[in-house]
DNA sequence: GCCGTTTTCGGCCCGACTGTTTTCAGTCG
């Protein structure tokens, strides 16, 4: 099992514990534990009850329950939680405004034991007159059920690591060649529906037979010469259980172009056949073949992706771009972006550390962001409003500034600045006054509080903190977690114009539930000659990784290095952060 | 359930907000 998948299994103990009221720091515990099991370096499943102890947070029944999941898939304790409660009062957790004593109190008052019950108990006018339950609580509860009941999809970071094992593991099988992950994965999307993978071999019931067999399949839904569709076992996301993979696999020879197909988006595949007709070409996943050619046993290209648009007279096509949104055109003339990739990238600018809500201290964190190979990181926390994370007020924080100056002199090779995830109040004044803000190298402003504000003053608050000259980067600008609930309501056209024309930098957050910008906003604040910033909102040294996951979205948004504060040396972000200093 | 110790128990980040109440419970972050 992998660390997501334990941490999975420690987080529904940690629900199912509240649901039975229990006490609420036993639950808490578990909360920790998976936490600290997620952001591990080290897989849990191998480590020796000695190890798992130094984790901080797991203790001796913990780690008992860690050696037995690894064993068999669960623990004794979860088994038994889970036959008290019908599955489906987890999904109800899924309502915002829902929480477990809510969901418990409808289940032993209502029998609501899942979404659909609490649709038609909604409905039926049942919640009416229940104690707690006024007029508001019950609109809240039907406006929520619109969004719990989406089928959570897969994160795009899980149905990387899911992809990544499987395959590892048809690589290493004898006969194969090439494999590759395929489909709204590899272009990047935020979430993934299933996961497709497609294989290069002369056998393929060989190697379709062996698949199914992989521990990691949970039930196998067809297997034949070409192709095979199974259930996955892991659920990183709850109620995502049982996620699709199907295996194609096909001669070398037509590899880059069944991989092609299989990518798409189906816009882009249904574009490019319409481009390649003009030429005499017609496409597909075989190969590209010339219009006349009816037996079509003469490819005119299949063997690589590159092939396959070189034949088309089009350059390389970048998976992330796939999407119909013009790149036929700009690969025609010559004028795709260069894309940027990881390794363009010198530093990150925002990230938590133990000071606040994260797990490793600066000096942890700093070492981290130097093993990663990065120039440069701004080091960062949360402001004093944040009182859930323990906020720094403006004595800590002067403290943490003295702190890192001793870092700098301490931790050679890599330059350090001073970041602050700085709270935007409600009326978009920040949460610290301008003396302290001015103290701090780069003020990244966020919105945790008041959510439900209207539009209208919600866009008037970001617009605000977007325009102030000591903000530097505007964090997760929609607030909205994949999965979990939607963004505010605020107009994104007037807040990104705001940060544009202030020069203020826009984020793409890389945590994976958030990828906040997304990439169509990503790619406007581009448009609107702003600039945008890479981050990893990291709160442990292994969550730097997910500045792999702010790339790809940088990617479908078309960015190239120069539209990125993250591709800037130490010294030029250093003169940047002075010219904005400097504005009047 | 974990952890630290003032070491085998007692404390565990808690304030804001909402909608329900009439003094508070639940949810959220």
């Amino acid at each position: 099992m992998t660390n997501a998948e334990v941490a999975a299994l420690l987080s529904e103990t940690a629900v199912l514990l509240e649901l039975a009221g229990e006490n609420p720091f036993r639950t808490r515990a578990y909360e920790r534990a998976a936490m600290a099991v997620a952001g591990s370096s080290r897989p849990v499943c191998e480590l020796s009850e000695k190890e798992l102890l130094e984790i901080p947070g797991v203790g001796a029944s913990i780690a008992a329950h860690i050696r037995e999941a690894a064993g068999c898939g669960a623990f004794g304790d979860l088994r038994r939680l889970r036959e008290r409660f019908p599955a489906g009062l987890l999904e109800l957790l899924r309502v915002p405004g829902l929480g477990p004593k809510r969901a418990r109190f409808l289940f032993d008052a209502a029998g609501v034991k899942d979404l659909e019950s609490l649709k038609a108990a909604c409905e039926a006018g049942k919640l009416k007159g229940l104690k707690g339950f006024g007029d508001k609580i019950i609109a809240n509860i039907l406006e929520g059920l619109s969004f719990a009941e989406v089928k959570p999809r897969l994160l795009n970071w899980e149905a990387r690591g899911l992809a990544r094992e499987l395959v590892a593991a048809l690589k290493r099988m004898g006969g194969v060649g090439a494999v590759e992950a395929a489909g709204s994965l590899r272009r990047g999307r935020e979430t993934v529906g299933d996961i497709d993978i497609l294989a290069a071999s002369a056998d393929g019931a060989k190697v379709t037979e062996a698949f199914v067999h992989l521990p990691q399949v949970l039930k196998v839904l067809g297997v034949g010469e070409t192709k095979a569709s199974v259930l996955l076992a892991a659920a990183p996301t709850r109620g995502a259980a049982g996620v699709q993979c199907d295996l194609r696999v096909v001669p070398a020879a037509s590899f880059g172009a069944a991989l092609q197909y299989f990518t798409g988006s189906k816009d882009h595949n249904v574009a490019l056949r319409q481009w390649a007709l003009k030429r005499h070409l017609t496409v597909n996943e075989y190969g590209v073949f010339k219009l006349g050619d009816k037996e079509q046993k003469q490819p005119v290209a299949g063997r690589t992706e590159a092939e396959v648009y070189e034949a088309l007279g089009l350059a390389y096509i970048p998976p992330e771009l796939r999407e119909n949104r013009g790149e036929i055109e700009a690969a025609a003339a010559g004028k795709l972006p260069r894309l940027v990739t990881l390794s363009d990238i010198r530093g990150d600018l925002h990230n938590h550390s133990n000071h606040t809500d994260g797990r490793h201290s600066l000096e942890e964190m700093a070492r981290a962001a130097k093993e990663r190979g990065w120039e440069w990181v701004a080091l960062g926390d949360h402001s004093r409003s944040l009182t859930v994370a323990r906020g720094l007020d403006e004595k800590r924080l002067r403290a943490s500034f003295k702190e890192l100056e001793g870092l700098r002199a301490k931790v050679k090779g890599i330059e350090l600045f001073r970041s602050m995830e700085v709270d935007i109040l409600e009326d978009g004044r920040m949460d610290y006054p301008d003396d302290v803000l001015d103290e701090i190298d780069v003020v990244v402003a966020s919105v945790h509080s008041r959510f439900k504000q209207p539009l209208e003053q919600m866009t008037a608050r970001l617009c605000r903190a977007a325009a102030n000259r000591r903000v530097d980067v505007m964090g997760h600008l929609s607030g909205r977690l994949l999965n979990k609930r939607p963004g505010y309501a605020f107009d994104p056209e007037r807040v990104l114009k705001a940060a544009a024309g202030a020069g203020t930098a826009c984020e793409i957050n890389g945590q994976p539930d958030r990828q906040d910008l997304d990439d169509v906003s990503a790619r406007r604040v581009r448009e609107l000659g702003g600039a945008l910033a890479l981050t990893t909102d990291a709160h442990s040294t292994s969550e730097f990784q997910f500045m792999e996951m702010a790339v790809t979205v940088a990617r479908r948004a078309w960015l190239e290095p120069k539209d990125l504060l993250n591709c800037k040396s130490a010294k030029e972000l250093r003169e940047w952060l002075a010219a904005r200093a400097a504005k009047p």
